[in-house]
DNA sequence: CATAAAAAATACTAGTTGGTATGTTTTAGG
DNA sequence: CCTAAAACATACCAACTAGTATTTTTTATG
C-alpha cells in the first residue's frame, strides 16, 4: 500500500521529466519505464492507459508547482505590476526546474495536444483559466487600491501577460538562452509602469 | 523534367497542410504519401529523407509565405505603430491560412524541434531573425521620424511584440477560438501607442 | 516509334509504438 | 507460517515508423 505509492509517484516524476524536455509524443512508455527502472508490468498495474498517466502527471506534479509558481505569487496583494513582474522573472530567470531550451511544461503541452482535444486538453484549459483569473483578480485590486488605472481592462491585460510570457519562452527555445527573457522583462516592466 | 516539379510541389504542400495541423512528429510519411495520392517511391525519387524534405517544405512553402506576411508589411514606413499592428492583425484575424486551432506554423515547429537542434532549427532560427530584424528596422525608423520615442528600444519592443503574437497563438489554440486574439490586439494597440 | 532515362509503384525490412496476457515475486493479515 | 491479493516482471502482439531494393510505368528525345 505504501511502496506502491512511491513507484506510482517515481514513474510520474519521471514522466513530467522526459515530457518536459522531448514532448509528449516523443516520450515513449519505454522510454518512461526504462528511466524509472520499472517493467511494463508495473506501468500498466498502475495506470490504465498513456493518457491516464499523462492526466495523473498534470494533476499530481505539474498543476501543483505551477499553482505554486504562477498563482500564488499574485495573492501577496502588493503592488499589482511588482507581483506581475515578480511573477514573470522568477519564472523565466530563477526557477529551478524550467530551462530555457526547454520552454514552458504548460506551454509546450497545449502546443502539442490542443488539436486533439482529448481528456488532457481540458485539463491544460482549467490550468490556464486558473492563471488568467490569477491575474485578472491581481489586476481588478490594483484598479480598487488606485495603484493602476481605472481604465485599465483586467482581461486585456492578463491575455497579454500571459502571451508575452508564452512568447518569450519560444524565444528562449530557439535562441537555447535565457538572453531573450531579459529583454523581454526590460520592456514588460515598462508596459507595467503604463497600465 | 515538367512533371516532376509538380508532384515535388505536391509533397511539399500537404506535408506542409499535414505538419501545420498535426505536428511535425505526429504527420508520418505514410500521411503526407497518402494525401497527395503518391506512393514511397515517388517520395523518396524526391528526397532523401523526411528531414530534408521538411527543409524543402520550409524553403519553398512556408518561409516564402511568412517573408510575405511578417517581414513585408513592415517595409511599408507609414507610421511603425501602425504597420506592427496592421501585420499583428492580419495575421491574426485575416490571414485566410492559419487558423486558431492550429497556431502558428513557425511558433510551432520552434516549438516542437528546438530541443532537437538540427538542420531544421537553424532554418526556424534565420526566419525568426528575419522576422526580428524587420521589427527592428521599423521600430528604428520611426524613431528617426519622430513617430516613436527616443528612448524606445527596438530590441526590446521586437521581442515583446514576438512574444505576445506567439503566446495570443498559444491562448487561441487552447480556446479553438480568435476571440482571444481580439483581447490581445486591443491591449498591444494600447501599448504600441506607449512607445 | 524506339529507347534510355526519369518518375513512380510495389514489396520488403528492421526497429519502435502502445497495449495485453501471463507469469513471478512481494507484501499484508489471519 | 500460510495464503491470497497486491505489486511487479517477462514475453508477446499487431500496428506503425522511416527507409531500402526492386520492378514497373511514364516521359522526353533522337
Amino acid at each position: 500500500m505504501k511502496k506502491a505509492e512511491e513507484t506510482k509517484q517515481i514513474i510520474l516524476d519521471k514522466a513530467y521529466e522526459l515530457i518536459y524536455s522531448n514532448g509528449y509524443h516523443a516520450t515513449s512508455i519505454d522510454d518512461i519505464i526504462h528511466a524509472s527502472r520499472l517493467t511494463k508490468g508495473a506501468f500498466y498495474y498502475h495506470f490504465k492507459n498513456k493518457e491516464e498517466m499523462a492526466l495523473a502527471m498534470l494533476n499530481d506534479v505539474l498543476f501543483p508547482y505551477l499553482e505554486e509558481t504562477m498563482v500564488q505569487p499574485l495573492n501577496n496583494a502588493l503592488s499589482p505590476a511588482d507581483d506581475l513582474y515578480g511573477m514573470l522573472s522568477y519564472l523565466l530567470l530563477d526557477d529551478p526546474y524550467f530551462e530555457p531550451a526547454f520552454g514552458c511544461p504548460l506551454g509546450n503541452l497545449i502546443q502539442e495536444l490542443a488539436p486533439t482535444n482529448g481528456s488532457l486538453n481540458s485539463a491544460l484549459l482549467t490550468m490556464t483559466n486558473a492563471w488568467e483569473e490569477a491575474i485578472v483578480k491581481c489586476v481588478n485590486h490594483g484598479k480598487k487600491t488606485g495603484l493602476l488605472k481605472v481604465e485599465t481592462k483586467a482581461k486585456q491585460v492578463a491575455y497579454f501577460i500571459m502571451s508575452g510570457y508564452w512568447g518569450a519562452r519560444l524565444l528562449g527555445k530557439i535562441h537555447a538562452s535565457d538572453a531573450p527573457y531579459k529583454v523581454y522583462l526590460k520592456e514588460v516592466k515598462q508596459y507595467l509602469q503604463s497600465i
